[in-house]
RNA sequence: AGGGGUGUAGUACAAGGGCUAGUAUAGUGGUCUCCAAAACCAUUGAUGGGGGUUCGAAUCCCUCCACCCCUG
């Protein structure tokens, strides 16, 4: 059975390094699930894996198409499962690694087939403004009683996704979710990289320290056009353009992109510390990585 | 060494001798079926040490300690 080597951990913990290490010993190729280093108008502030270390082993999903074509999570398990089955033809394994974990669950366990419709989507987003949430909340309480009292009515992006649903679908949004996970003809094998909250914490306000000196700054004013798209809400970009509109100044932005960078790693660890699949390592523990990936099958 | 000043949460500040020491921010925990590096929810934590006055002290007094400023 082919094997798909699952490589986990918090922003900045080294798991790109450490992909690309496993990937030359296996001589197989990566597949990113990131969901920010898919577009190639971002470099510096996502930290993206340089050319030098993509030549060290071949990357899929890496800055392969534009901020303008936005790659949602269901749209990646169609083409992430597309790009496994060729890489399975000639290779036993893969590694998958990255931080987002919504994207990596669609992979790994598929999502319901919902409906979904971008124009409604935006019309909801826009009442919800204007009429206020209480009003749509009201509305999907009589679309879906049971999403409605699960949950969090005050959430505009539950509230909103859930009543597109269920309005196009015509049926309760509840009543689409299986709740199944989708299984995989290849065998998952999650490894978790860790390291100390404080060094972790260090790694991070160096690692955007350094993102300043590469140009940070410039990147931005780059995409700067395109900053309400949903790929530019994100940590590192948000921030500059916000110093860009006079809001703070530069080295403010440069402290908030610290602080919401630690506030990602923190609420990447709680996505993952529940799932007790996940083997866990030290960030650099390359050798007992591969003893432990060498022990199975 | 002498004089002056300041010590409240990780940090910045508040509390005229009287309610459970407050606010901001950081930190922490959590939710999650395609906007997810998003959105949202919850929450820990402090009067520098010791003594005294008082029914009652962050607040007044003494002392020690720490830090800052000035003089040397």
């Amino acid at each position: 059975m082919s094997r798909l080597f699952v490589l986990l951990g918090a922003t900045a913990v080294g798991k790109s390094t450490m992909a690309i290490s496993v990937a030359r010993s296996l001589e197989c190729p990566i597949l990113s699930c990131d969901s920010r280093q898919f577009y190639r108008e971002m470099s510096i502030g996502t930290a993206v894996p340089s050319l030098k270390q993509r030549a060290q082993a071949h990357h899929y999903f890496i800055q392969d198409r534009s901020v303008q074509e936005p790659l949602s999570a269901g749209e990646y398990e169609k083409e992430a499962l597309s790009v496994l089955r060729d890489v399975y033809k000639v290779n036993n394994s893969a590694i998958l690694v990255g931080g987002s974990g919504l994207y990596i669950n669609a992979l790994l366990y598929g999502m319901d087939d919902l409906p979904s419709n971008k124009a409604l989507r935006e019309v909801l987003s826009q009442r919800a403004k204007t009429e206020g949430l209480r009003k749509l909340a009201t509305e999907l309480k009589e679309l879906d009683i049971d999403t409605f009292q699960a949950i969090d009515q005050s959430n505009p992006a539950r509230v909103i996704r859930a009543l597109e649903v269920s309005l196009l679908a015509g049926v309760p949004y509840s009543s689409l979710l299986t709740k199944s996970k989708t299984e995989r003809d290849f065998k998952i094998i999650k490894i978790g990289l860790r390291a100390p909250r404080q060094e972790l914490y260090d790694r991070i306000n160096l690692r955007v320290d350094q993102m300043m000196v590469e140009g940070l700054e410039q990147e931005a004013r780059r995409v700067l056009p395109y900053r309400e798209l949903s790929s530019l809400q994100t940590v590192g970009y948000r921030e500059m353009f916000d110093y860009f509109d006079g809001r703070i100044t530069r080295e403010q932005a440069t402290e908030l992109i610290k602080r919401n960078t630690r506030r990602y790693a923190k609420r990447q660890l709680t996505w993952m510390r529940p799932d007790t699949e996940i083997q866990w390592f030290d960030r650099d523990d390359f050798q007992p990585i591969m003893h432990y990936i060498d022990g199975i099958d």
